[in-house]
DNA sequence: GAGTGGTCTAGACCACAAT
DNA sequence: TTGTGGTCTAGACCACTCC
Protein backbone atom coordinates (compact mmCIF):
# COMPACT_ATOMS: atom_id res chain seq x y z
CA UNK A 1 0.00 0.00 0.00
CA UNK A 2 0.49 3.74 0.13
CA UNK A 3 3.26 4.31 2.68
CA UNK A 4 3.16 8.06 1.81
CA UNK A 5 0.99 10.42 3.22
CA UNK A 6 -1.49 11.59 0.60
CA UNK A 7 -0.79 15.01 1.78
CA UNK A 8 2.53 14.15 0.41
CA UNK A 9 1.77 13.08 -2.32
CA UNK A 10 0.19 16.04 -3.51
CA UNK A 11 2.88 18.20 -2.24
CA UNK A 12 4.87 16.31 -4.58
CA UNK A 13 2.85 15.99 -7.53
CA UNK A 14 2.78 19.80 -7.22
CA UNK A 15 6.25 20.29 -6.85
CA UNK A 16 7.17 17.81 -9.40
CA UNK A 17 5.59 19.82 -12.09
CA UNK A 18 7.07 23.09 -11.54
CA UNK A 19 10.33 21.74 -11.54
CA UNK A 20 9.85 20.12 -14.24
CA UNK A 21 8.33 23.57 -15.76
CA UNK A 22 5.11 22.51 -16.62
CA UNK A 23 4.00 25.27 -14.27
CA UNK A 24 5.78 28.07 -14.99
CA UNK A 25 6.06 31.06 -12.35
CA UNK A 26 3.13 32.99 -12.54
CA UNK A 27 1.06 30.33 -13.09
CA UNK A 28 -1.92 29.56 -11.25
CA UNK A 29 -2.21 26.45 -10.29
CA UNK A 30 -6.03 24.56 -9.19
CA UNK A 31 -7.92 25.66 -6.73
CA UNK A 32 -8.07 23.64 -3.46
CA UNK A 33 -11.79 22.87 -4.73
CA UNK A 34 -10.24 21.12 -7.83
CA UNK A 35 -7.44 19.38 -6.54
CA UNK A 36 -10.25 17.70 -4.13
CA UNK A 37 -11.85 16.34 -6.79
CA UNK A 38 -8.62 15.50 -8.87
CA UNK A 39 -7.75 13.56 -5.41
CA UNK A 40 -10.96 12.87 -4.36
CA UNK A 41 -9.68 13.67 -0.91
CA UNK A 42 -10.93 16.70 1.69
CA UNK A 43 -10.33 19.64 1.01
CA UNK A 44 -8.36 19.96 4.72
CA UNK A 45 -5.86 17.26 3.00
CA UNK A 46 -5.23 19.66 -0.37
CA UNK A 47 -4.88 22.85 2.07
CA UNK A 48 -2.29 21.22 4.12
CA UNK A 49 -0.44 20.20 0.93
CA UNK A 50 -0.51 23.44 -1.04
CA UNK A 51 -0.12 24.97 2.55
CA UNK A 52 3.26 23.38 2.62
CA UNK A 53 4.44 24.30 -0.72
CA UNK A 54 3.61 27.86 0.48
CA UNK A 55 5.41 27.55 3.35
CA UNK A 56 8.35 26.94 1.42
CA UNK A 57 7.99 29.12 -1.08
CA UNK A 58 7.55 27.53 -4.04
CA UNK A 59 4.26 29.01 -4.40
CA UNK A 60 2.11 31.92 -3.10
CA UNK A 61 -1.06 31.92 -1.62
CA UNK A 62 -3.46 34.90 -1.93
CA UNK A 63 -7.42 34.69 -1.14
CA UNK A 64 -9.71 35.22 -3.72
CA UNK A 65 -6.69 35.01 -5.95
CA UNK A 66 -5.46 32.01 -5.74
CA UNK A 67 -2.32 30.18 -5.69
CA UNK A 68 0.27 30.85 -8.00
CA UNK A 69 3.49 29.32 -8.74
CA UNK A 70 6.35 31.57 -7.23
CA UNK A 71 9.26 33.14 -9.13
CA UNK A 72 12.23 31.43 -8.31
CA UNK A 73 14.40 33.60 -5.59
CA UNK A 74 17.11 35.82 -6.27
CA UNK A 75 20.14 34.27 -4.90
CA UNK A 76 19.55 35.82 -1.44
CA UNK A 77 20.97 33.53 1.09
CA UNK A 78 22.15 30.18 1.69
CA UNK A 79 22.96 27.85 4.19
CA UNK A 80 26.07 27.81 4.99
CA UNK A 81 27.63 25.30 7.35
CA UNK A 82 29.33 27.17 10.38
CA UNK A 83 31.49 24.26 11.74
CA UNK A 84 32.75 23.70 15.52
CA UNK A 85 36.08 23.83 15.12
CA UNK A 86 36.86 20.30 17.41
CA UNK A 87 34.08 18.44 14.99
CA UNK A 88 35.61 19.91 11.95
CA UNK A 89 39.29 19.08 12.62
CA UNK A 90 37.66 15.58 13.71
CA UNK A 91 35.39 14.99 10.57
CA UNK A 92 38.53 15.33 8.79
CA UNK A 93 40.36 12.42 10.00
CA UNK A 94 42.99 14.47 12.28
CA UNK A 95 43.59 14.34 15.81
CA UNK A 96 42.07 17.75 17.75
CA UNK A 97 44.27 19.66 20.78
CA UNK A 98 43.66 23.09 22.03
CA UNK A 99 46.55 25.01 23.76
CA UNK A 100 44.86 28.01 25.99
CA UNK A 101 47.00 31.04 25.40
CA UNK A 102 45.63 33.61 27.77
CA UNK A 103 43.30 34.20 29.90
CA UNK A 104 42.18 37.38 31.64
CA UNK A 105 39.12 38.42 33.80
CA UNK A 106 38.05 42.20 33.39
CA UNK A 107 34.91 44.84 33.01
CA UNK A 108 33.21 45.25 29.74
CA UNK A 109 33.93 47.99 27.31
CA UNK A 110 30.98 50.08 26.48
CA UNK A 111 31.17 48.16 23.05
CA UNK A 112 30.72 45.14 24.87
CA UNK A 113 27.94 46.56 27.30
CA UNK A 114 25.65 43.12 25.79
CA UNK A 115 28.14 41.01 27.71
CA UNK A 116 26.95 42.55 31.01
CA UNK A 117 29.94 44.36 33.40
CA UNK A 118 32.42 41.64 33.32
CA UNK A 119 34.37 39.20 31.23
CA UNK A 120 36.66 36.48 30.31
CA UNK A 121 38.38 37.31 27.68
CA UNK A 122 39.99 33.97 26.19
CA UNK A 123 42.98 33.12 23.48
CA UNK A 124 43.19 29.59 22.05
CA UNK A 125 44.94 27.86 19.31
CA UNK A 126 42.97 25.10 17.83
CA UNK A 127 45.50 22.74 16.49
CA UNK A 128 44.71 19.38 14.33
CA UNK A 129 47.30 16.67 14.38
CA UNK A 130 49.40 19.42 16.10
CA UNK A 131 49.90 21.68 13.81
CA UNK A 132 48.04 25.16 14.41
CA UNK A 133 44.64 24.92 12.52
CA UNK A 134 42.52 28.37 14.16
CA UNK A 135 43.11 31.13 16.19
CA UNK A 136 40.41 31.77 18.62
CA UNK A 137 39.59 35.32 20.66
CA UNK A 138 36.96 34.83 22.65
CA UNK A 139 35.21 37.16 25.44
CA UNK A 140 32.58 35.57 27.72
CA UNK A 141 29.57 37.45 29.61
CA UNK A 142 29.96 36.67 33.54
CA UNK A 143 26.65 37.94 33.64
CA UNK A 144 24.98 34.99 31.72
CA UNK A 145 27.31 32.33 32.98
CA UNK A 146 29.13 33.47 36.30
CA UNK A 147 30.40 29.93 36.84
CA UNK A 148 33.18 30.48 33.69
CA UNK A 149 35.09 32.32 35.96
CA UNK A 150 36.04 28.48 37.56
CA UNK A 151 36.17 26.75 34.56
CA UNK A 152 39.60 25.16 33.73
CA UNK A 153 38.90 26.49 29.97
CA UNK A 154 42.80 24.75 29.18
CA UNK A 155 41.38 21.45 29.91
CA UNK A 156 37.74 22.10 27.81
CA UNK A 157 37.22 24.45 24.96
CA UNK A 158 35.35 27.16 25.81
CA UNK A 159 32.97 26.48 22.54
CA UNK A 160 31.65 23.10 23.66
CA UNK A 161 31.81 24.18 27.61
CA UNK A 162 29.33 26.98 26.96
CA UNK A 163 26.97 25.35 24.64
CA UNK A 164 26.70 22.67 27.29
CA UNK A 165 25.98 25.40 30.11
CA UNK A 166 24.09 28.47 27.49
CA UNK A 167 22.94 27.20 24.89
CA UNK A 168 21.75 30.62 22.71
CA UNK A 169 18.52 31.48 21.04
CA UNK A 170 20.17 33.97 19.01
CA UNK A 171 23.57 34.18 17.11
CA UNK A 172 24.66 36.16 14.17
CA UNK A 173 27.49 35.48 12.67
CA UNK A 174 30.03 37.49 10.09
CA UNK A 175 32.67 36.24 7.74
CA UNK A 176 34.98 38.39 5.89
CA UNK A 177 38.74 38.00 4.74
CA UNK A 178 41.35 39.91 6.69
CA UNK A 179 45.15 39.66 7.03
CA UNK A 180 46.40 38.05 9.90
CA UNK A 181 47.35 40.87 12.81
CA UNK A 182 50.95 39.86 13.80
CA UNK A 183 49.63 37.91 17.09
CA UNK A 184 47.33 35.34 14.97
CA UNK A 185 50.19 35.10 11.93
CA UNK A 186 53.10 34.34 14.84
CA UNK A 187 50.55 31.62 16.50
CA UNK A 188 49.48 30.35 13.14
CA UNK A 189 52.88 30.56 11.77
CA UNK A 190 51.85 32.75 9.06
CA UNK A 191 53.83 36.00 7.62
CA UNK A 192 51.95 38.93 9.04
CA UNK A 193 49.09 40.35 6.73
CA UNK A 194 48.65 36.79 5.35
CA UNK A 195 45.18 36.03 4.35
CA UNK A 196 42.64 34.85 6.41
CA UNK A 197 39.30 33.94 6.51
CA UNK A 198 38.04 35.31 10.04
CA UNK A 199 34.49 34.22 11.48
CA UNK A 200 33.27 36.06 13.96
CA UNK A 201 29.79 34.86 16.30
CA UNK A 202 27.98 36.59 18.68
CA UNK A 203 25.08 35.22 20.86
CA UNK A 204 22.07 35.41 22.90
CA UNK A 205 19.64 33.76 25.08
CA UNK A 206 16.95 35.81 25.81
CA UNK A 207 18.38 39.10 24.58
CA UNK A 208 21.38 38.82 27.33
CA UNK A 209 24.60 38.57 25.47
CA UNK A 210 26.55 34.76 25.97
CA UNK A 211 29.75 35.27 24.15
CA UNK A 212 31.51 36.88 21.52
CA UNK A 213 33.93 35.21 19.52
CA UNK A 214 36.30 35.49 16.24
CA UNK A 215 38.52 32.95 14.85
CA UNK A 216 40.76 33.32 12.32
CA UNK A 217 41.56 31.03 9.56
CA UNK A 218 44.71 30.70 6.94
CA UNK A 219 42.99 31.20 4.18
CA UNK A 220 44.35 28.76 2.14
CA UNK A 221 43.27 25.72 4.17
CA UNK A 222 39.99 26.66 4.59
CA UNK A 223 36.41 27.50 3.52
CA UNK A 224 33.20 27.14 4.17
CA UNK A 225 30.70 25.66 1.72
CA UNK A 226 26.87 25.30 1.52
CA UNK A 227 25.05 23.26 -0.85
CA UNK A 228 21.78 23.41 -1.20
CA UNK A 229 18.61 23.43 -2.78
CA UNK A 230 16.29 26.83 -3.29
CA UNK A 231 13.02 26.76 -1.36
CA UNK A 232 13.78 23.91 0.70
CA UNK A 233 15.11 25.72 3.44
CA UNK A 234 12.40 28.81 3.23
CA UNK A 235 11.60 30.24 6.52
CA UNK B 1 -10.61 40.30 18.72
CA UNK B 2 -7.94 37.82 18.34
CA UNK B 3 -6.21 38.10 14.95
CA UNK B 4 -4.55 35.26 15.88
CA UNK B 5 -4.97 31.81 14.87
CA UNK B 6 -5.47 29.68 17.66
CA UNK B 7 -3.03 27.04 16.81
CA UNK B 8 -0.24 29.81 16.16
CA UNK B 9 -1.22 31.33 19.67
CA UNK B 10 -0.44 27.53 20.89
CA UNK B 11 2.65 27.20 19.41
CA UNK B 12 4.07 30.37 20.31
CA UNK B 13 3.02 29.88 24.11
CA UNK B 14 4.89 26.56 23.90
CA UNK B 15 7.97 28.71 21.93
CA UNK B 16 7.91 30.82 25.06
CA UNK B 17 8.26 28.00 27.56
CA UNK B 18 10.75 26.45 25.56
CA UNK B 19 12.61 29.61 24.99
CA UNK B 20 12.30 30.78 28.74
CA UNK B 21 14.41 27.46 30.24
CA UNK B 22 11.13 26.31 31.89
CA UNK B 23 10.71 23.53 29.66
CA UNK B 24 14.97 22.43 29.11
CA UNK B 25 15.66 20.15 26.86
CA UNK B 26 14.58 16.55 27.06
CA UNK B 27 11.17 17.59 28.68
CA UNK B 28 8.09 16.13 27.85
CA UNK B 29 5.75 18.43 26.96
CA UNK B 30 2.13 18.07 27.53
CA UNK B 31 0.64 14.92 25.20
CA UNK B 32 -2.26 16.85 22.44
CA UNK B 33 -4.91 15.56 24.79
CA UNK B 34 -3.96 17.36 27.28
CA UNK B 35 -3.37 20.74 24.96
CA UNK B 36 -6.94 20.18 23.65
CA UNK B 37 -8.03 20.10 27.34
CA UNK B 38 -5.87 23.47 28.06
CA UNK B 39 -7.36 25.52 25.23
CA UNK B 40 -10.54 24.30 24.61
CA UNK B 41 -9.75 23.04 21.32
CA UNK B 42 -10.08 20.65 18.75
CA UNK B 43 -7.22 17.74 18.47
CA UNK B 44 -6.21 18.88 15.08
CA UNK B 45 -5.47 22.21 16.55
CA UNK B 46 -2.97 21.53 18.73
CA UNK B 47 -1.57 18.64 16.71
CA UNK B 48 -0.78 21.60 13.53
CA UNK B 49 0.69 23.98 16.31
CA UNK B 50 2.86 21.28 17.55
CA UNK B 51 3.95 19.66 14.18
CA UNK B 52 4.86 23.27 13.20
CA UNK B 53 7.48 23.07 16.22
CA UNK B 54 8.34 19.52 15.23
CA UNK B 55 9.02 21.34 11.61
CA UNK B 56 10.94 23.44 12.87
CA UNK B 57 12.84 20.81 14.49
CA UNK B 58 12.22 22.90 18.04
CA UNK B 59 10.65 19.60 19.96
CA UNK B 60 10.83 15.98 18.81
CA UNK B 61 7.40 13.47 18.24
CA UNK B 62 7.61 10.32 18.74
CA UNK B 63 4.76 7.72 18.81
CA UNK B 64 3.60 6.67 22.06
CA UNK B 65 6.76 8.18 24.12
CA UNK B 66 5.46 11.70 23.10
CA UNK B 67 6.71 15.40 22.55
CA UNK B 68 10.12 16.01 24.02
CA UNK B 69 11.50 19.57 23.92
CA UNK B 70 14.81 18.89 21.28
CA UNK B 71 18.42 19.72 22.85
CA UNK B 72 19.74 23.17 21.53
CA UNK B 73 21.41 22.43 17.84
CA UNK B 74 25.18 22.62 17.75
CA UNK B 75 26.48 25.44 15.87
CA UNK B 76 25.98 23.91 13.19
CA UNK B 77 24.91 25.86 9.87
CA UNK B 78 23.66 29.39 9.05
CA UNK B 79 21.55 30.67 6.82
CA UNK B 80 24.19 33.79 4.96
CA UNK B 81 22.80 36.50 2.70
CA UNK B 82 24.57 35.74 -0.45
CA UNK B 83 23.64 38.56 -1.86
CA UNK B 84 23.08 39.71 -5.67
CA UNK B 85 25.92 42.16 -6.33
CA UNK B 86 23.67 44.69 -8.21
CA UNK B 87 20.93 44.57 -5.35
CA UNK B 88 23.71 44.87 -2.54
CA UNK B 89 25.40 47.84 -4.33
CA UNK B 90 21.74 49.35 -4.41
CA UNK B 91 21.35 49.14 -0.90
CA UNK B 92 23.84 51.18 0.18
CA UNK B 93 22.29 53.69 -1.65
CA UNK B 94 25.25 54.23 -4.60
CA UNK B 95 25.22 53.68 -8.15
CA UNK B 96 25.86 50.19 -10.02
CA UNK B 97 27.32 49.81 -12.85
CA UNK B 98 29.10 47.56 -14.74
CA UNK B 99 31.71 46.68 -17.16
CA UNK B 100 32.55 43.41 -19.70
CA UNK B 101 35.89 43.23 -19.22
CA UNK B 102 36.50 39.92 -21.23
CA UNK B 103 34.09 37.46 -22.82
CA UNK B 104 35.37 34.11 -25.16
CA UNK B 105 33.30 30.80 -26.39
CA UNK B 106 34.82 28.21 -25.74
CA UNK B 107 34.47 23.96 -24.82
CA UNK B 108 34.36 23.11 -21.60
CA UNK B 109 37.87 21.55 -20.06
CA UNK B 110 37.39 17.77 -17.93
CA UNK B 111 36.64 20.06 -15.09
CA UNK B 112 33.69 21.91 -16.37
CA UNK B 113 31.96 18.35 -18.23
CA UNK B 114 28.86 19.54 -16.03
CA UNK B 115 28.75 22.35 -17.96
CA UNK B 116 28.07 20.46 -21.38
CA UNK B 117 30.39 20.55 -24.36
CA UNK B 118 30.75 24.37 -25.08
CA UNK B 119 30.70 27.48 -22.63
CA UNK B 120 31.00 31.55 -22.26
CA UNK B 121 33.36 32.52 -20.06
CA UNK B 122 33.19 36.14 -18.77
CA UNK B 123 35.41 38.46 -16.99
CA UNK B 124 32.91 41.27 -15.44
CA UNK B 125 33.76 44.22 -13.35
CA UNK B 126 30.96 45.36 -10.94
CA UNK B 127 30.91 49.27 -9.70
CA UNK B 128 29.70 51.11 -7.25
CA UNK B 129 28.96 54.62 -7.75
CA UNK B 130 32.23 54.28 -10.92
CA UNK B 131 34.55 52.63 -8.20
CA UNK B 132 35.07 48.67 -8.49
CA UNK B 133 33.64 47.18 -6.10
CA UNK B 134 34.25 43.30 -7.17
CA UNK B 135 35.75 41.52 -9.86
CA UNK B 136 33.43 38.48 -11.40
CA UNK B 137 34.69 35.60 -13.31
CA UNK B 138 31.69 33.85 -14.59
CA UNK B 139 30.97 30.33 -16.78
CA UNK B 140 27.87 29.66 -18.85
CA UNK B 141 26.55 26.80 -19.90
CA UNK B 142 25.47 26.64 -23.86
CA UNK B 143 23.99 23.51 -23.07
CA UNK B 144 21.66 24.96 -20.32
CA UNK B 145 21.19 28.15 -22.37
CA UNK B 146 22.64 28.17 -26.18
CA UNK B 147 20.68 31.65 -26.30
CA UNK B 148 23.39 32.65 -24.21
CA UNK B 149 25.69 33.05 -26.95
CA UNK B 150 23.71 35.69 -28.64
CA UNK B 151 23.08 38.14 -25.18
CA UNK B 152 25.00 40.94 -25.13
CA UNK B 153 26.58 40.87 -21.65
CA UNK B 154 27.81 44.12 -21.50
CA UNK B 155 24.41 45.57 -21.38
CA UNK B 156 22.77 43.35 -19.01
CA UNK B 157 24.94 41.19 -16.32
CA UNK B 158 24.94 38.22 -16.73
CA UNK B 159 23.42 37.17 -13.39
CA UNK B 160 20.08 39.14 -13.80
CA UNK B 161 19.83 38.14 -17.47
CA UNK B 162 20.54 33.99 -16.37
CA UNK B 163 18.37 34.59 -12.87
CA UNK B 164 14.91 35.29 -15.93
CA UNK B 165 15.89 33.01 -18.28
CA UNK B 166 17.62 30.05 -16.14
CA UNK B 167 16.45 29.04 -12.51
CA UNK B 168 18.12 26.81 -11.06
CA UNK B 169 17.26 23.92 -8.37
CA UNK B 170 20.10 23.44 -7.13
CA UNK B 171 23.21 25.63 -5.96
CA UNK B 172 26.67 25.36 -4.18
CA UNK B 173 28.41 28.26 -2.55
CA UNK B 174 31.92 28.79 -1.73
CA UNK B 175 33.31 31.16 0.20
CA UNK B 176 36.76 31.36 1.34
CA UNK B 177 39.73 34.13 1.73
CA UNK B 178 42.44 34.68 -0.98
CA UNK B 179 44.98 36.65 -1.97
CA UNK B 180 44.57 39.39 -5.17
CA UNK B 181 45.34 37.80 -8.36
CA UNK B 182 47.29 40.02 -10.48
CA UNK B 183 44.50 40.60 -12.88
CA UNK B 184 41.90 41.05 -10.18
CA UNK B 185 44.02 43.06 -8.49
CA UNK B 186 44.56 45.38 -10.98
CA UNK B 187 41.09 45.79 -11.78
CA UNK B 188 40.30 46.70 -8.43
CA UNK B 189 42.98 48.66 -7.57
CA UNK B 190 44.39 46.48 -5.27
CA UNK B 191 48.22 45.41 -4.65
CA UNK B 192 48.62 41.74 -5.94
CA UNK B 193 48.03 39.83 -2.73
CA UNK B 194 45.79 41.93 -0.93
CA UNK B 195 43.44 40.14 0.59
CA UNK B 196 39.78 39.34 -0.97
CA UNK B 197 36.79 37.64 -0.04
CA UNK B 198 36.06 34.98 -2.63
CA UNK B 199 32.54 33.92 -2.88
CA UNK B 200 32.27 30.75 -5.55
CA UNK B 201 28.78 29.77 -6.70
CA UNK B 202 27.99 27.13 -9.28
CA UNK B 203 24.62 26.13 -10.22
CA UNK B 204 22.12 23.68 -11.61
CA UNK B 205 18.73 22.88 -13.02
CA UNK B 206 17.67 19.45 -13.00
CA UNK B 207 21.55 18.00 -12.52
CA UNK B 208 22.18 20.29 -15.60
CA UNK B 209 25.26 22.86 -14.76
CA UNK B 210 23.84 26.46 -15.85
CA UNK B 211 26.70 28.57 -14.36
CA UNK B 212 30.13 28.75 -12.39
CA UNK B 213 30.98 31.85 -10.95
CA UNK B 214 33.86 33.32 -8.79
CA UNK B 215 33.31 36.82 -7.40
CA UNK B 216 36.28 38.68 -5.51
CA UNK B 217 35.40 41.43 -2.80
CA UNK B 218 38.47 43.58 -1.74
CA UNK B 219 38.22 42.27 2.23
CA UNK B 220 38.36 45.51 3.72
CA UNK B 221 35.13 46.54 2.08
CA UNK B 222 33.04 43.46 2.35
CA UNK B 223 31.54 40.99 4.69
CA UNK B 224 28.61 38.51 4.80
CA UNK B 225 26.72 38.54 7.69
CA UNK B 226 24.00 36.02 8.87
CA UNK B 227 21.73 36.76 11.90
CA UNK B 228 19.53 34.37 13.13
CA UNK B 229 17.76 32.02 15.93
CA UNK B 230 18.05 28.82 15.98
CA UNK B 231 15.50 25.96 14.29
CA UNK B 232 13.66 28.50 12.54
CA UNK B 233 15.61 27.42 9.13
CA UNK B 234 15.62 23.66 9.92
CA UNK B 235 14.16 21.85 6.99
C1' DG C 1 -2.58 -4.00 25.42
C1' DA C 2 -2.62 0.73 25.62
C1' DG C 3 -0.89 5.41 24.97
C1' DT C 4 0.63 8.54 21.66
C1' DG C 5 1.06 10.84 17.40
C1' DG C 6 -0.19 10.76 11.97
C1' DT C 7 -3.57 11.18 8.96
C1' DC C 8 -8.00 11.91 7.09
C1' DT C 9 -13.10 13.26 6.66
C1' DA C 10 -17.19 16.15 5.83
C1' DG C 11 -18.59 19.53 7.05
C1' DA C 12 -18.60 24.86 8.87
C1' DC C 13 -17.76 29.84 9.32
C1' DC C 14 -14.75 33.62 8.42
C1' DA C 15 -11.38 36.97 6.01
C1' DC C 16 -9.83 38.92 2.21
C1' DA C 17 -9.72 40.89 -2.32
C1' DA C 18 -11.26 41.25 -7.04
C1' DT C 19 -15.33 42.50 -9.47
C1' DT D 1 -21.12 40.00 -4.35
C1' DT D 2 -18.44 36.15 -5.05
C1' DG D 3 -14.54 33.20 -5.28
C1' DT D 4 -10.71 31.82 -2.79
C1' DG D 5 -7.90 30.47 0.97
C1' DG D 6 -7.51 30.26 6.51
C1' DT D 7 -9.06 28.14 10.24
C1' DC D 8 -11.53 25.12 13.08
C1' DT D 9 -14.53 21.07 14.70
C1' DA D 10 -15.74 16.44 16.32
C1' DG D 11 -15.16 12.75 15.20
C1' DA D 12 -12.47 8.33 12.99
C1' DC D 13 -8.96 4.78 11.96
C1' DC D 14 -4.25 3.55 11.81
C1' DA D 15 0.91 3.03 13.04
C1' DC D 16 4.20 2.86 16.09
C1' DT D 17 6.33 1.46 20.32
C1' DC D 18 6.63 1.01 25.22
C1' DC D 19 4.82 -1.98 28.79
Amino acid sequence: MDAEPLHRRIARDIERRIASGDWAPGFRIPTEAELTVEYGCARMTVSRAVSELAARGLVVRRRKVGTVVAHPPVHSSALVAIPDIQAEVQARGLAYSHRLMGRIVRPASADEAELGARVIELETLHLADGLPFAMEHRLISLTATPEAEAADFSAEPAGGWLLARAPWTEAEHRISAVGADRQTAEALGLEAGATCLRLERRTWRDGQGVTRVWQMFPGAAYDLVARFSPRKDQG
